[in-house]
Order: structure tokens, then sequence, then C-alpha cells
DNA sequence: ATGGCAGAAATATTCTGA
């Protein structure tokens, strides 16, 4: 099964990339955040037309979260979830499936915006509902991995500067603490699991050709639970539809399972 | 310290993103 996660900063523009990209990496499922579209408004019948049933929880303007998965893995209508169990929440950044027997979750992690600010205080009592959430989904689902625009780059190499970055959201140390208490669940960060050349990233500014420059964070991740981590043969960043003709800020990470 | 780019809502300008 070949996974992936994409935040494609509105659905809308960017339909036909993610129909193209899927029609080149044949991804089995893709974890999508930032549709920023309501639920009528999503392309259901069109990614349906090239192969892929769509589960979503969207939002005007802005979060929106989706998965699509290919035509003949087998969904399990029954286990689908939208947002944190208990976390009561307006906004739209979760949703989970069980798909071949394993627990998908594509998640829009909240932005955070500074550290002190109220958004940031709304991030970290996120990142503790999602915590949470995930001890009872890992009991019941020993198979799972979770994708998702984490807006967290874990470590100083996920930094194109770390000096000019320090302390900043994103990358200051409580987040980094929260991130740490995800992977303390028993999850591997599956990039990581592999030699890779330095300075890669998933998301770069629009502005000052932070793109041309590589300058960018690794934000977007795929952490995988033990017997999964254990079946992951590769996990890359495709930088490919970040060069398209007005793509989206962030690249896809994609993961094979064996 | 600010804005720069992009998208949405709205239809000028503001909000948010990362």
């Amino acid at each position: 099964m070949k996974i992936a996660t994409w935040n494609v900063n509105s659905l809308k523009v960017r339909q036909q990339h993610v129909i193209d990209w899927l029609e080149t990496s044949q991804t089995d499922v893709l974890c999508l955040q930032e549709l920023k579209l309501t639920d009528d408004k999503f392309p259901r019948a069109e990614l349906a037309e090239k192969g892929y049933r769509s589960w979503y929880a969207g939002q005007k303007t802005y979060n929106g979260v989706g998965i699509l998965v290919r035509e003949g893995l087998n969904v399990d209508e029954s286990t689908i979830v939208r947002n944190i169990p208990g976390f009561e929440d307006p906004q739209q950044r979760v949703i989970a499936a069980t798909i071949d027997g394993v627990r998908i979750i594509s998640a829009y992690f909240p932005n955070g915006q500074a550290p002190g600010t109220d958004k940031f205080a709304y991030k970290l009592r996120w990142l503790e509902a999602l915590h949470d959430w995930l001890v009872s989904e890992l009991a019941q689902y020993p198979k799972l991995a979770l994708l998702g625009d984490y807006n967290i780059a874990p470590e100083d190499r996920d930094v194109h500067d770390p000096k000019a970055w320090e302390g900043q959201n994103l990358v200051s140390p409580e987040e980094r603490a929260e991130f740490v208490r995800l992977v303390g669940l028993g999850l591997t960060d599956a990039f990581r699991k592999f030699e890779h050349p330095e300075k890669i990233y998933s998301w770069w500014d629009y502005r000052m050709m932070a793109f041309r420059r590589n300058a960018g964070l690794r934000i977007d991740h795929i952490l995988l639970s033990g017997p999964l981590a254990a079946a992951c043969t590769s996990c890359d960043v495709d930088k490919v539809p970040r060069k398209w003709e007005q793509p989206s800020d962030h690249a896809p990470v994609v993961a094979q399972l064996s």
C-alpha cells in the first residue's frame, strides 16, 4: 500500500494537480489538508471518475481534510471519524478511516501563529487532545498511520536556517516536545527511518523565491505504528508538483508499505 | 520590525497561513 499526505492549499485551485499527481504516482491512499471548501463543493464525482473514492470534513475558507482511496481497497465505513472525539472544535482538522485493516488519519495541525499567542495555546491544547485520542486509537488499531501537515519541524536538520528560526513558531521547544510525545506513543517518523541527502523539506514560502533557494521546512510527516514502520520500505518528499504552474506551497510526502 | 505571496470572501481590504 502506497500512502501519502499533501496540504493542497485549496482543493478548488489544486484539483487538477491532485488528479495529475494521483495518476503519475499511483498512490493508494492520499490524505489531503487545507481543502478550503465546504462538503457540497468537494469534487467527489471528478475524483471517482479517476478511480478514487473520497471521505472528507470540509469547511468554508479555512482548514478541511480528506482521504482519497483507490478503487479496490476495502474501506470500513463504520469506522470513519471526523474531528478528535471529545474535543469540541468548529475547525475541521481530522478525519480517520480504516482501509484494508490500516487505520489512516489525515490531520491538519494548527499553525499556532507565534508562541505566546492564543492561537499557539490552541495548538498545544489540540496536540494534547490528539495525543490522548491516539492512545485509544492505537489500542484499537495496532496498524496506524498519522499523516498530515503537522506544522512542526521536529529537528534543526528539518529547517533551512535553524539560527534564524530559533524559538519561532513551527520550531519552538514546546511544540517539538509535543511531537516527541507523539513519537513516544510508539510511532516512527517514516522519513527518518531511511537515509536521505541533507536539506529535504516539504514546505517552502511562496515569497522571496524560497523554493528556488530551497529555503524550506520539513513540517509534513507520516508517523507509523510499530507493525507499519516494520513494513515501510521507503518514505520521500515528491518535489515535482511544487514546480508546477500555480502550485501549493507544500509538496506531497509518500511512504511505501510492503 | 515589516512585508514579501497566495487563497478566500467580497468586490476594497482584511484575515490567515507557515
